[in-house]
DNA sequence: AATAATATCAAGAATAAATCCTAATAAGGA
DNA sequence: TCCTTATTAGGATTTATTCTTGATATTATT
């Protein structure tokens, strides 16, 4: 049988979609389950992890904060804020190869991949100045 | 009043200064457990925070891995597989300038840090061709 | 040296975040 | 409509880490 259109996916769908800040599986549940109280987590984690392994959303794995996930595809930056973890991207056009060149090999590892995170105060926490 | 020399410190600090693969603290609680099954979990994960806390060691966040323990102090680079998830240093002069003030101000964020983490194979998991 | 005061410690309990399990439900093709 | 089977709810479980509290060690005082 193939894929099932639910009314879960529609309303996770929709949650995830209305909010900008690159949320975490447990954010975009606490906002689904503010609306609709009857769907569980264990639902809202899958469907979320699900549309990330068939590429319509993107899974991303930040030292900085837990696993959030992105409407934008394709490969770009982001930014994370010390204080409340807040996310947001970087637009920035970075060229690895030197990277690269240098750390292939290294202790016999084959590199395949570069992660470039930056961390930071975003507006809010930096106005309210508590540092 | 100062710090005390518990024996848990002594078999702590031996046991993590013999892993050169710069351990999680949970993989330092199953080699300290394994020989000294008296010792708990708390005690273990403490007395590395605390060790990171006065810079004995460094407490490495890793976004492909979790929280590492290096005995490397200072500003490195490090590369985990994506495997087994085995960490190593990667020896690299960086000069991220450029990065930082691309980013700087980006949505409104005082970029503060830049980190550069890299992933791919280590020689073990190569060998064996998995994939 | 004995004792009191108090800073520090350790083990188990507790927490937090995410995932697994399973019976019940419901999507969508026939 | 009915049937097959993917999907769901929700509690149990797992994993990683931190908190709590009684116990212990250290120092000051005598």
């Amino acid at each position: 049988m193939t894929k099932r259109n639910t009314l879960q996916k529609g309303i996770v769908s929709d949650v995830f979609s209305s909010m900008t800040n690159h949320p975490s599986a447990g954010m975009v549940y606490d906002a689904v389950h503010e609306k609709y109280p009857g769907i569980s987590r264990a639902t809202v984690y899958r469907i979320l992890a699900e549309a990330a392994e068939e590429g319509v959303i993107q899974r991303l794995k930040l030292c900085d904060a837990n696993d959030r996930y992105d409407i934008t595809l394709g490969n770009h930056y982001h930014v994370t804020c010390r204080k409340c973890g807040a996310v947001a991207d970087v637009d920035l056009d970075l060229n690895m190869d030197g990277l690269w060149e240098n750390a292939e090999g290294c202790q016999g590892f084959s590199v395949e991949n570069c992660h470039v995170e930056f961390s930071g105060l975003c507006e809010e926490c930096r106005k309210k100045q508590t540092d």
